[in-house]
DNA sequence: CAGTGGTCTAGACCACGAT
DNA sequence: TCGTGGTCTAGACCACTGT
């Protein structure tokens, strides 16, 4: 334990010299104390030695594993909180995150009612298998093309009423163990299962949102007229290294909802 | 100048002081002094005495006029250079932020091509008058149904295509000089002629995201098929102190382009 | 009460940009 | 060379949470 990092120098007279420590190559090798600090950190977090949900050292234990003041250590957990890989809690300590919460569901689903009320979500499981990967699932998964993945075509109802449509694809390699029965029994955020059945943590994501038309198939599962318009949303999660881990193809019936987004 | 808020104190032997200065109150007005000093900024953002562009004074300069250490003024400024009010550039100084910078363009328009390439947007202005509020836009903006707003309509196409039609409504008490000459005529971001021209920054926006179907009017100025799958945004945007400024309706064809959205 | 994160200070040096 | 923001430290006290 209390690996200190090479570029780390435990010389209190001179914290930068922990930065011009290998002045040799020509490169411009160079990052501050506390971006070490916190790659460190998410070395940790990614290796699994702190598990979401868990508590995590305070920051003066982490000062002094590391040999760097308080100060250097709260700084990278100041951005690491700030990407939600992180949470504070004052007198508590600081914990990983988890997607195991009410808190942390409507940062992955932006879809809300247009009365806001609280809803009864229903979720039924349409179909999963295991099939060679298509071309273009391949290469947003940074997969070769052929390569196994697994399929998940599901319906989301509020309140009874379909209202997603969504398929899914994952690296096989990755969830060999999951199945149709293991999914459909599981309640609560599917991240939430991906992450402690499979240590798989979604971080981040990003969104391609067209508008379309109901094919026959989704004017049928959805209940809507064919040829609805229909939102159409593609997803493609990263988790730790920015490593693609799904593809999720979802669309929604925007009549008593909307997709509600925040542009500061 | 220099002046001192009732909450902050000058004795350095006590930060805490700076709070309970005003014990009387039962209620817990509490607040860490980098937040007071956060609001003394935005004071002067608000009221113009920085404007858009121009650099404000530095931290220890700030530090010295509110009687506080340059990392509490550092904390402050953080927080409003996360929020997109001010920007940082080392070496140089501090600035207002301004929309007149291809930077912050892509802040508030999310449609991207789909296949990403520079393009020619051109615009067209369609319509530009006064009307009575609707009860809807009223609402939005915070005013009373029928008051006085100003109603734009304008096309913006990509490379010469055709693929945004977008309706406006504006306070019409802020913006009583807007003519449709001057919108016109002028090259750049509507929200830079709005800063500029009309001491209007918007600093903030919301927006509401469905599935349309094209009427004969939208076909008709996007080019499209009537009944063609739209995008509709919704937006409506703020400025300082949360107040509404704009409220804005687009229709986005997206057989080309896609709104693109980052979740974390 | 002890331990945690949250705030605040004071002082040091670095990297950058303009002069 | 100077002034700016950027990093780092060390130490203090506060607010919150558990025992």
């Amino acid at each position: 334990m209390s690996s200190i990092p090479p570029n780390v120098s435990s010389d209190p007279a001179s914290q930068s010299a922990a930065v011009p420590a290998s002045p040799s190559a020509s490169s411009p090798t160079f990052s501050p104390l506390y971006q070490q600090i916190k790659a460190l950190i998410m070395q940790r977090l990614q290796s699994g030695e702190w598990k979401p949900g868990e508590l995590i050292p305070s920051e003066v234990e982490l000062g002094n594993r590391f040999k760097v003041s308080q100060g250097t250590v709260r700084k990278a957990i100041d951005e690491l909180a700030a990407e939600n890989l992180l949470v504070r809690r004052q007198g508590k300590g600081t914990f990983v995150a988890t997607h195991h919460e009410a808190r942390s569901q409507f940062r992955f689903l932006r879809l809300m009612p247009d009365s806001d009320q609280p809803q009864v979500t229903d979720k039924k499981v349409i179909e999963l298998k295991r099939l060679r990967a298509p071309a273009e699932i391949a290469r947003l998964l940074g997969m070769k093309s052929g390569d196994s993945v697994v399929y998940v075509k599901r319906v989301m109802a509020f309140d009874g009423v379909p209202t997603i449509l969504e398929e899914l694809w994952l690296p096989g390699a990755l969830f060999k163990a999951l199945t149709l029965e293991r999914l459909v029994e599981y309640k609560g955020p599917m991240y939430g299962l991906f992450e402690t059945e499979f240590g798989t943590r979604m971080i981040r994501a990003t969104e391609q949102i067209r508008a379309a038309s109901a094919d026959a198939d989704a004017a049928q599962l959805l209940a809507v007229e064919k040829s609805s318009p229909l939102l159409c949303v593609e997803r493609v999660s990263f988790t730790y290294g920015d490593k693609p881990v799904e593809v999720r193809r979802g669309l929604y019936v925007t009549n008593r909802h909307h997709y509600q987004n925040e542009l500061s």
